[in-house]
DNA sequence: ATGAAAGCGCTAACAA
DNA sequence: TTGTTAGCGCTTTCAT
């Protein structure tokens, strides 16, 4: 025999507030909101009246007519500790402030993201971090003309919302010049397969997979472009590779579009008997703990994503306050880090 | 010269549905909720009516009455893969329903999780999980009192929350068993060191500690035990691998007690210049992607993530159903994951 | 079966 | 500086 659960008590309210401290509930709604236009005395009983009661507003109720000091991140794909280090940029940077963050889990397609983006805007939250979307033009500039946006790790700029990427172009050329460096002219390059015209010219996949092939003809190293499509996840990496080592004459190094990529090419490469970096060369994107992982210890480009969260908040912050303020673009400058998966070619 | 950026529209609410419709209100909210008391004629034209000028319900004015649909979960660290699939069967549970799952952000420590399951609540949310939670007993109950939850990853009984874990105690033993099975006796343990007697006995790390002591004794190697201490960190597997290599006599396997762990210690152990499984053996617990990669190869215990994830969803929605329901305790059985990282212990 | 009307807790325009 | 009051969009009695 089970005692019942007992109801939840009644929650305190601002009423609650401003009778326990004998004011009225504007007084008590400015004091919350720092507004101008009350006296330090009763800041000071309304504040005491707050904790005195344990007093916590209720966010739908303040969405109602203001804000709900809730900012949403959209995330892709969880598994992906790259996303992890944005997230720390992000958190560490809104920890100071009265904003909560909330997360729209694993969103795989463009109905999912139209689902969190929507179910967020449903939400009346405050701003909103799209991470890597892969939505159409359309839709994001729908989203940023509803509430402020920024968006994360994707190229292209729009005047309805703020942007933050690192320079994938450049970061391939990182890669490209340290192999070529190391002696490679087989130098190939496992892509994610951009589907999708429409932001072709905007994903961090097709630039990297430019920023290859552009970094090649620099190195004089046109003809020995070789790239196989896939896409950015471990299987692909494992297939991209085991297309690559079938080719009739094998490359030397291979450059994965991610590190998670990598990983597969790794397993690919040690089931096909070959060694890493006496036999070929691989590279991997985003510097994750997987990367940094010592047996493993994977040569990648670092995106200094905790970097990129921090902008990212910084510019939401800014746009909630000024709406009307020009777009911005941030690029951030990716760097390599040179590890243990990468060396000079086997002798011919 | 950049052209203003236009206001966002007027959203649709109840009211335009119900003049375009030519209907109440009320009968709007009805449709919404597939509440008793609407003709199929008027549902129709209602649904035709939202279908038409694209509306969708605003979450927080619908929370100051009714539900927000909407579920809270807590994840009290992103990085770690095993998360990734509790998460996966909790969406998947709930991708046919009309609840919405929001993520609370990296939690570590007490206050934050406070925090986050404050701004939850805070924010109206329908029901919580709270996944391997560290709060007090005294939080959990609270948290449970006022809306409701489900308690993941966590022994112990409440009346107040369903919970749902895997068996830890099992899951230890099946570990010890296959070792023992191997040949090994020095078989030692890197725990998560448990600070707060509050909880001590409720943590899977101290159970899965407890476990192992005892399935040593099952086996007669009561002697044999041996407990490095530290944290379920990279960092705590390195430092406890550290210590247990440093042992007069070494062991001959270490079970550690998450993957993320058996990283750490795999790393120090390589640095040691011995060899994995020929000098010595390494089990985790978890199965996470990491153990799956084949040049890692880890034996893992499998704690079946996903079933977790859904039969907490299920758990929750069912609450939500009824709160008068007496809480229900699920424990899920663990399976062992054999792969290359144990082997028979090196001849003497 | 249908709709009018009263809030939910808060903010913001307005008066005092 | 302070308080009064009218909503925000929805759900929920309660008449009809």
């Amino acid at each position: 025999m089970d005692t019942p659960v007992a109801p939840p008590p009644r929650r305190i309210t601002i009423v609650d507030v401003a009778q326990h401290a004998q004011v009225s509930t504007t007084a008590v709604s400015k004091v919350l909101r720092n507004a101008y236009g009350v006296s330090p005395k009763m800041r000071d009983r309304v504040r005491q009246a707050i904790a005195e009661l344990g007093y916590r507003p209720n966010a739908a109720a303040r969405g109602m007519r203001g804000q709900t000091y809730t900012i949403g991140v959209m995330l892709p794909n969880i598994r992906n500790p790259f996303f992890a280090e944005i997230l720390d940029g992000l958190t560490d940077h809104l920890a100071d402030t009265d904003y909560q963050v909330l997360l729209g889990p694993g969103c795989n397609g463009r109905e999912a993201e139209a689902k969190v983006t929507h179910a967020m805007i449903d939400r009346s939250m405050d701003g909103l971090i799209l991470i890597a979307p892969i939505s159409t033009r359309a839709h994001l500039d729908h989203v940023a003309a509803t509430v402020p946006t920024v968006v994360v790790g994707r190229h292209g700029r729009s005047r309805a919302y703020d942007s933050v990427a690192d320079d994938d172009f450049a970061g391939a050329a990182l890669v490209v010049d340290h192999l070529a460096d190391l002696g490679h002219t087989r130098i190939a390059h496992i892509e994610h397969h951009e589907t999708d015209r429409d932001c072709l010219a905007e994903m961090p996949n097709a630039i990297r997979a430019a920023g290859y092939q552009q970094a090649m003809r620099a190195r004089g190293l046109a003809d020995e472009i070789d790239i196989a499509s896939t896409t950015y996840t471990q299987d692909g990496g494992y297939l991209g590779a085991q297309q690559l080592l079938a080719r009739p004459v094998r490359p030397t190094a291979i450059f994965a579009g991610a590190d998670i990529v990598a990983m597969g090419a790794l397993d690919a490469i040690a089931e096909a008997g070959l060694r890493v970096p006496e036999d070929i060369s691989v590279a991997g994107y985003d510097n994750t703990t997987f990367a940094a992982f010592r047996p493993i210890s994977l040569t990648s480009v670092d995106q200094a994503g905790h970097q990129i969260g921090a902008n990212a908040a910084r510019l939401l912050l800014d746009r909630i306050v000024d709406r009307q303020r020009p777009a911005a673009q941030v690029r951030l400058s990716p760097t390599l880090v040179t590890r243990h998966t990468t060396a000079p070619p086997p002798a011919p």
